[in-house]
DNA sequence: TAAAAAAGTGTGTTCGAACACACTTTTTTG
DNA sequence: CAAAAAAGTGTGTTCGAACACACTTTTTTA
């Protein structure tokens, strides 16, 4: 029930014979205090739920805290577009608590940029960094570098491995991958040829697919008596033209598939070059990005797997205000949901 | 850019040469300042954009507002159950900001408890009412005198035909039935017999299973020779072990259906007493309940659709926490997402 | 035109937490 | 055992907004 009063410090010191000085002194273990007082003072706090008034606290501070989001910029890849409305969302609610955010991008096909951007972000003096590690070994080290700083740090989009999960927000991605498998699975029922498809994955570092693909397979290997060819394609690029052509070639040469799962947003390049011939086929990518969209209204994709950059953005930054803030400890469980998206319900998704 | 100095009432009053006593008089328009000082104070507000310290008033005033609960008891119907949770959830947000609840349960198949539990609510002196408006009638009866007596109020779960969404929160229905015919649809390809299955509707005035209906076979009206026959079949009970044989009964009679749409959290029921004899079948329902979580992970079930009563219930409660603490406005949209869970993601959607 | 009423203005207090500072009491040290 | 150092305690101010109240100036009234 939390029907009760709410007590002041000045309620504690009167209740306690001692002065709010004294009592204030025992709340942030400042010393000072003597064993009789000291014991005085903490018998009324185990016997009352004192809850300090957040609004007096925060105006008496009145410090103002500036948070870094080190992200790739949008510009170059939109995937990430949909954080910036998430991080707005957040400073809605925590502005007027002065929470600030300072925007650092980098290039998310330059490592270089990673390690140039990371350090601007740590020489900014900011009291707080959200990051998307992209990049397994220079984040590592980076995030190495905030610890030995005692700079408070977020990760999210994906995690590290070997780094304890401790402050990460996103989704499991070999979940992901099963789910994408189900769908594919529950829609073409045996006796077909799948695909696994990694566009354009040059992120180096990058394990994101690879771990879906892992989920994926593990699926369709847990079948009995499975009918399903499950196969690895990998199409590079080295620049958009000649990745539509790679695309294309591959469509051509492969009439037998039908089951698609593309790992990642980039799913409009093949979905704008997919006919679908024949009743029995299923198309199932990454993220709602409006090209996706499209081919998702007019059939071409079937599913979409919402990884939810923008809610992503918001709970790095939430949480991380939270505690700056108010001390609130960040729940170790920060898995995001995954959510299936089709033609009926992407409404819901936008906006 | 939100990168500007946050002007304080004193420094207003220094701007305008004035004192901030005027300043504060001005700002709340309670009169007793002359034409002079009115210009002066007016013109400084023009060219700065002055947001008061939201911690600061909301300390001065240290009002405490009493929301009032007014939704089915989550004992007779365990739908309900998560709400309890969501409100806790705001409640760890806006307790510190003095926002209580008092929860009033009545009985969901009994409209007479409604209107009692109405009374009871606005008797209990509360600042604002979220309530579940199961019965048409009833319910427009009640935020009318809530209307008169100028207590906010807010809508969650279902809305009111003829009332103005305005203070709504909830999923869009009739799209949830599309949703259900989409999945069964693409699960299914072609030449099916498919159900839709009322279970226990005795809500009298309720009209969400109509409009799930409704959506429903929208969808498989707009297709192009479509081999689908839709028929709607309604379970109803006088008592439980009443209502198992119904269902008994109509698994029996009705061997040939392919596809089973549950408009409701009741699927569970049918679940129990249904064998997946052929490859080919489909059954959707609603509501992630234990128990039909249980045959979603079995395999007896295939989709269901995630109404989540609990952000409902959190939203209710922190849209209306706003609007009488900071006097937000509260955005009409207020859709939420209508989420399809299936074996592998079920997992993000609980806790 | 003096007294009374009204209009206009500034000062000071309050909300609760945090902390500086001054003060008192105890302990340590030469 | 006095002086100095340390430990313990209470008072008072601050953050920004809101508003009561006292004060000054102008306008109205007899």
């Amino acid at each position: 029930m939390q029907r009760m009063k709410k007590y002041t410090i000045k309620d504690i010191a009167e209740l306690a014979g001692v002065s709010k000085g004294t009592v204030d002194r025992v709340i942030h273990k400042r010393g000072r205090v003597s064993a009789t007082a000291l014991k005085k003072v903490n018998n009324v706090l185990r016997d009352i739920d004192y809850q300090p008034n957040l609004m007096a606290r925060s105006l008496k501070h009145n410090k103002h805290f500036l948070l870094c989001m080190l992200m790739p910029d949008p510009k170059i890849d939109p995937y990430w577009k949909p954080c910036l409305d998430g991080i707005e969302e957040a400073l809605n609610e925590f502005s007027p608590f002065g929470i600030h955010v300072k925007h650092v991008f980098f290039n998310p096909f330059d490592k270089d940029s990673f390690v140039k951007q990371g350090e601007t972000a740590l020489h900014a003096d900011v009291d707080g960094i959200v990051l998307a590690p992209l990049f397994q070994k220079e984040s590592i080290t980076f995030i190495k570098t905030c610890e030995s700083l005692n700079k408070p740090y977020f990760l999210f989009n994906n995690d590290l491995k070997d780094a304890d999960s401790q402050n990460f927000i996103g989704q499991d991605l070999y979940q992901s991958g099963r789910i994408g498998a189900k769908l594919i699975h529950s829609t073409l029922r045996g006796n077909a040829e799948v695909a696994i498809i990694h566009i354009d994955e040059i992120y180096k570092n990058a394990t994101h697919m690879q771990e879906k693909e892992k989920g994926f397979r593990s699926y369709f290997d847990a079948l009995e008596n499975s009918d399903f060819t499950i196969k690895t394609y990998k199409l590079k690029h080295r620049d958009a033209n000649n990745l539509k052509k790679t695309i294309k070639y591959f469509i051509d040469m492969h009439p037998e598939i039908d089951g698609f799962f593309v790992t990642n947003s980039k799913i409009n390049l093949l979905a704008a070059l997919l006919k679908r011939t024949r009743e029995s086929m299923c198309v199932v990518g990454y993220d709602l990005l409006p090209e996706n969209l499209h081919y998702l209204k007019n059939g071409t994709i079937d599913y979409l797997i919402h990884q939810n950059p923008k809610r992503q953005a918001y709970l790095s930054v939430a949480l991380l205000a939270d505690a700056l803030l108010f001390n609130k400890v960040i729940p170790n469980k920060n898995l995001i949901p995954i959510d299936i998206i089709n033609s009926e319900n992407y409404m819901g998704y936008i906006n």
